[in-house]
DNA sequence: TTGACATATCGATATCTCTCGATATATTTG
DNA sequence: CAAATATATCGAGAGATATCGATATGTCAA
């Protein structure tokens, strides 16, 4: 049969889907309500799991879990101050990633320019 | 109790967990290594069922119903040509989307700088 | 050490998602 | 119309994920 005018000579991208599966999970972790408003909020400072799961409206154990899986992924970080653990974005892509996603999904109001 | 430091005035930014559930959605559709992969080469240019289905190594249903779901979500659109169908990009904001993604995960050739 | 507080982990259940085969629809060709 | 091609839909089973209560760990204060 013949080939169809869209072969495309070098413009097809490279790259398998294999090479999406890391960030196809990472995107995953990402991909839960309370989790994008974790990373919204800590992209602001950092915060205890106890602030985080009332800013949240969760319970603490519940914050705590999404909290772990955000930090398995490299997304977040945490150091233990005294019997509190705050977190903080360990990931520097997170903040342009969230302002996609922001200036996609949550256009409401904070438009720069 | 007494309020601690951490009031954040001014800091804390506004928007509930509600606010994000549609983002989420969208994300999660996004968040499948087959997915991401379709969008990445969708991005190059137009292609039918068929082509995206082999491109991925996935079953012509298989990718159909990928598709289906980033069509749902506003990703992508579609027209009929003849017997076959092209799905094309119809979010503008997914070019800088994967831009994000892959300097994140795919960054193995093309840094720029 | 004991008790209170903050966070983390575990187990169970419910819910969602992925994938596949089978089937259905749409379009062109003979 | 019938056959072939391209795409879409459906149902079922396997596997992943979310959530909660209960419990465990870790830290401070008295």
């Amino acid at each position: 049969m013949p080939e169809q005018v869209n072969n495309n000579p070098g413009g097809k991208p490279e790259g398998r889907v294999e090479d999406f599966i890391e960030a196809a999970d990472c995107l995953k972790t990402l991909a839960h309500p309370v989790r994008l408003r974790i990373v919204h909020l800590l992209l602001n400072g950092r915060y205890t799991v106890g602030e985080i799961a009332e800013d949240c409206e969760v319970l603490d154990n519940v914050a705590s879990e999404h909290l772990r899986l955000l930090q398995r992924c490299g997304f977040l970080g945490s150091e233990r101050d005294g019997r509190r653990v705050y977190y903080h974005v360990a990931e520097p892509h997170l903040e342009q990633l969230m302002a996609c996603i922001a200036g996609r999904f949550l256009n409401n109001s904070n438009e720069l320019t």
